[in-house]
DNA sequence: GAATCAGGTCAACACCTGTTGGCATACTCG
DNA sequence: CGAGTATGCCAACAGGTGTTGACCTGATTC
């Protein structure tokens, strides 16, 4: 897993062709961020993306790479549960745009949504069950959370509406935390139709 | 705003081709929704789309016209406003595909998020006037309620994630209803920092 | 100092995009 | 029946796409 490779001469420009993807495919999905448009905002030739990337969708693959690194429930205080996760997922969404790039792709390529599902399967329905009590309750809590977080997530950081972008931070925990408690401690209602 | 014209002999092609559209929009977003693609589900010739519609983006605004038609606060029974919500805008996403359309376009392409705002400036904000008590605080209510019913339609009709595909309709009244009620009908927290 | 090689540019490829104009057909109306 | 027109297909356009190979240049190594 570790890379011992030695430091190359050219690190400098993979590391700028990898900020400009960064940029673009969070800005413009994955078919508006072309190879040429990354090559322009690095400042080097189109071929050196592929040269360096081999192809755009392994570039893709190397910019959505995200570690939620949800917190330990043991480490919260359980009538704080649901500020402490909010805070943590805002946090997440300011902190750089992976996962506004995970969003904007996966609602339209392919290979974007299998990225969601992973992360989905991966790291959110494990903390589910760290928090929960039954596992096998454990995909419809995560989804739950994961519905109302990327909602807000959507309207505040990738649509950008008014109401959402501007709502002081303080006022959206105090919103959402209530909710997402909700959905990781509340009894199952189970289908009470 | 009427209508006068009358029947040309092409309008079952058109029909065939704002179907197509429809269908295409909805399941590709707006780039992989090709003139091509449209034409070829259409069973036409692609000239006929632009011939009969002028351009992709004039007929990608005729697929996208929605009217989410948010029921009259007067007819519905206080306790149930939750419930009688959250199983309208099930009704709204699952009738037809305008909704995936817009979201799927909405989140990449630039003429979409604006539609996005369209409808919700002009047919939420004005709903949740109706229901809430300040009209000042109704744009951020219309947003909180926003914000959980697209999360929920991101990953349950979009995206189509496992968990929230699957869960009965009745559950996922029961768990969502609750929280809508409490973004429309709850005092505000206004930033309690 | 000469040989090697990585870093980078340029031009081109095969293909796909939205869009346009010309041409055949078939229907409609006198 | 004949003129006119709406309907549709075909071929092509100008431009953009990801990707490839030839080539130049400057640093590294013997």
């Amino acid at each position: 897993m570790s890379d011992p490779l030695p430091p190359r001469r050219s690190d400098a420009t993979r590391a700028a062709i990898l900020d400009a993807a960064r940029a673009r495919f969070a800005e413009d999905g994955y078919e508006r961020a072309t190879v040429r448009a990354i090559a322009r905002q690095a400042g080097i030739d189109p071929s050196m993306v592929i040269r360096y990337y081999g192809t755009k969708e392994a570039l893709f693959a190397r910019v959505v790479d995200v570690a939620l690194g949800i917190p330990d429930p043991r480490e919260i205080a359980a009538e704080e549960l649901g500020t402490v996760l909010v805070e943590h997922f805002l946090d997440l969404w300011e902190r750089d745009a992976v996962l506004v790039t995970l969003l904007r792709v996966g609602v339209t390529h392919p290979a974007g949504a299998e990225r969601m599902r992973d992360v989905f399967r991966d790291q959110l329905v494990p903390a589910a069950e760290r928090f929960g009590h039954d596992p096998a309750d454990a995909p419809r809590r995560a989804m739950l959370v994961a519905s109302q977080v990327l909602g807000m997530a959507l309207l505040r950081y990738v649509l950008r509406f008014g109401p959402a972008a501007e709502m002081p931070r303080a006022e959206l925990v105090a919103w959402l935390a209530p909710t997402v408690e909700r959905y990781i401690t509340a009894p199952s209602p189970a289908a009470a139709a």
